[in-house]
DNA sequence: TCCGCAACCTATCGCTGATAGTCTATCAAT
DNA sequence: ATTGATAGACTATCAGCGATAGGTTGCGGA
């Protein structure tokens, strides 16, 4: 029981510096916030921090790992019921729909630099990310049967998605076209292959 | 004539700088370049720096100017004599090429996160950007009579290419398909809507 | 009762971008 | 030829950053 308190307290310490850290992320960018700044809003002194996260860079692991989560989650309430390139299309929308709507969140998940685990080559935030686009991946098994062509349509579309998504966020002054306009006219361009 | 020598020197010097830190940051990526190593590969000491630049974002702003020129001039040498759906592929292939080749400039180009002009809303990097970028627009306007659908679709094939070199530059350690049939697909996906 | 450990603290480190204040060499005007 | 202004450089220094060292406290288990 008590020890059991003592792990959980620990847990709840972890947890509430992530809270902290992600709503000043979302609120001030990933590089504009300090380790001061989320210990203070936790209510403890900087260096404690490191007794729970062994640098800025492992916060940071989390936040994209919790990004991409959403992001998964986001595409995981795209109605179930729709089939083929319906899906696919819907699919798309809810991705981009995310992307603007938790800017911060996106640039975590894919602009932020994140030390890559030595050994394994990648970081969990990276497979968080993998298993949110397996869910794009699987709508395309459904659409195309050669699993390389399916396997190469699912990373197109999702690099053309991304890309709409990322030069949006990043470069926002650049003249762009009416919103819905230009994200209409992009899927139809990245979906036409998938006519039936 | 002397007036002029003091002019010269005094570019000199700032084109310097820039030709310094162009190089570190193509070397080590553009967070990673401190003022101070920038001043002492020139040979100055770190505060000189702030007599030929505001600050860091303007040394930045300037480099962002240079990949968007190196840019457009590589979309330049592309044949001019292609015409139609050949020479927008051509531009895009050239395109794809430059940020996987020069990964640091497309980086300073499109992810760094320079401040724009209180008033104008923009900087020079911009600028430039656009300027590069009204190569592929025009590209569309030989293909596309409606110059709305010729921008549209500009713009969306513009943001597919982005995000293929986006991706494959910030998150290299997912498991993406063979480079040449990746961009061969996206391309063939991208593009398809432009088949005659 | 005492030990060990986890979590916290203060103090401090080296480094960063940026500023203040001074010195010097060059050029234009007297 | 002498003066005054200016450009460009310097040293010294600042506050803020991420991170480390070392000591203190309090709680659970032997």
């Amino acid at each position: 029981m008590a020890t059991k308190d003592a792990g959980k307290r620990v847990t709840d310490r972890r947890e509430q510096i992530l809270d902290e850290a992600q709503r000043l992320f979302l609120g001030h960018g990933l590089e504009a916030v300090t380790t001061r700044q989320i210990a203070q809003a936790v209510g403890i002194s900087q260096p404690s921090l490191y007794a729970h996260f062994a640098n800025r860079d492992a916060i940071a692991v989390e936040l994209c790992i919790r990004a991409f989560q959403q992001l998964a989650q986001r595409l995981g309430e795209v109605d179930a019921s729709l089939t083929g390139a319906n899906r696919v299309r819907e699919l798309c929308l809810a991705y981009i729909a995310f992307g603007l709507e938790q800017p911060a969140a996106y640039r975590v998940a894919f602009h932020a630099d994140i030390a890559v685990d030595d050994e394994s080559g990648m970081h969990r935030g990276l497979e968080a990310g993998i298993s949110a686009f397996s869910i794009l991946r699987e709508a395309y098994a459904d659409i195309i049967a050669d699993s390389a062509r399916a396997e190469l349509a699912a990373q197109s579309v999702w690099a053309g998605i991304h890309g709409l998504v990322s030069i949006l966020l990043t470069r926002p002054e650049f003249p762009f076209a009416d919103l819905r306009q230009l994200v209409d006219a992009h899927l139809d361009r990245l979906l036409a292959a998938d006519r039936i």
